[in-house]
DNA sequence: TCGGAATGTCGCAACCGTGTCGCAGACACC
DNA sequence: GGTGTCTGCGACACGGTTGCGACATTCCGA
């Protein structure tokens, strides 16, 4: 038995979902908006959320961002059939699977199932982070260094996001391209070269020896002071 | 870096697949048949599993049944465009996520992605593999030795991460010099003795005795301090 | 013990990967 | 319509990396 949040904003799918994952043994909570979605999911903090993506007012990914930035439960998007690109978007947008209506409410159950039993997700969805003198706020959108905020453009500020999003790791330049530019293909261009000095001359004391963003010589970049 | 065995009888598709991945960062073995498969399942222990759902022989349910009856390494299910009875099925055989063929690269990419994410509450343990006083870091891509990083150069770095996935094993110059140079013809050129013989002067500390990286005349190298 | 094959070792030059810069189009704002 | 900024893109330079050949050394069977 597991507290789950539906939030859905057509009735008859809202209904018929709610009762047929009661049937499977959950217990349901529903919200018609994406307001309402977030206020239960602070006041019922449910194990795990139903989210669909075509929600009047406040989008699907944009409750999914917000739900990440408090909190790591689990969370299954649900989207009627249409492209990968949703796929992508909402699983980088925190989510932790992807169900594309109609669903058969033994399929849902299933992948309900199979999330819940991978756990609880790490907490990659703070709202702020700090780097040496460096402070990188997710929520306001904003970089402050040494006390003092670093104006970045827009592609700079989602290239510190993203690289910032795993510190310690090595990011490819492929990676980094589809999650910054959302490009899909990189030919031998240099983008992301390019997109890593700019950034490199606004948060760098010294651009010849970097200490937030590190170049890994024949694989790509990685974000952290060690 | 994540290490990921594939397993996918179709020709174009498990090559397509296999390059896709690695450009994404990941490093891929590939395996044809379900037997072959768990075979380097259980020699290579990799991060994750695509498996496809049709083999011929042992089909992908039975394949991932096996690999939970050992492990529990996350697993990714392929099918072409089928009936919702298999995502079912899929995921209660114990498969953690399931795609649908044709599959855009990034798609996958972030499917495995959302998966490792969840799957690994000890990211930097799984991540890294010890031998002796070597730790290789295969997120952050660094070799570190009795405390102290070893600068290795893309090739080198390449070479050991191919050596100490099968520790114990013998590689052939030929298996290393695919999965390394990406070259598929050995003529009677010296690149693996060289590219041994580069990394081992940075990680051994007596060249005569080696400790990590044996020979095994007439057949190749062995990785692994035994 | 000898000889051939397999492997270790070294140095060099070409090449590749990356840093860096400047330019021009796109875009927003005034 | 003018102005400024942002961004994509190509050109160029530089240093490390790598492939390769040559030679030394070790190993193993005859």
């Amino acid at each position: 038995m597991s507290r789950i949040l539906l939030i859905e904003d057509d009735d008859s799918v809202r209904i018929s979902l709610s009762k047929a994952l009661g049937r499977y043994g959950h217990d349901v909570v529903s919200a018609s908006t994406g307001e309402e979605g977030l206020q239960l999911c602070r006041d019922r903090s449910p194990e795990l959320v139903v989210l669909d993506l075509m929600l009047p007012g406040m989008d699907g990914f944009e409750v999914c961002r917000r739900i990440r930035v408090t909190g790591t439960v689990p969370i299954v998007m649900l989207t009627a059939r249409g492209d990968d690109i949703d796929v992508v978007g909402g699983l980088e947008a925190g989510a932790d699977d992807y169900v594309v209506k109609p669903v058969e409410p033994r399929v849902i159950d299933a992948r309900i199932r199979a999330v819940l039993r991978r756990g609880t997700p790490d907490q990659s969805g703070q709202a702020s982070a700090t780097f040496g003198d460096l402070v990188i706020d997710r929520a306001a959108m904003t970089v402050t260094q040494a006390g003092s905020e670093v104006a970045l453009t827009p592609t700079e500020l989602r290239l510190l996001l993203e690289l910032s999003r795993s510190p310690g790791q090595v990011l490819s330049r492929q990676q980094l391209l589809e999650s910054v530019w959302e490009h899909s293909y990189l030919g031998d261009s240099r983008l992301v070269d390019n997109g890593v000095q700019r950034l490199r001359s606004k948060i760098e004391a010294d651009s010849a020896a970097p200490v937030f963003i590190q170049t890994v010589r024949g694989f790509g970049y990685r974000f952290g002071p060690v």
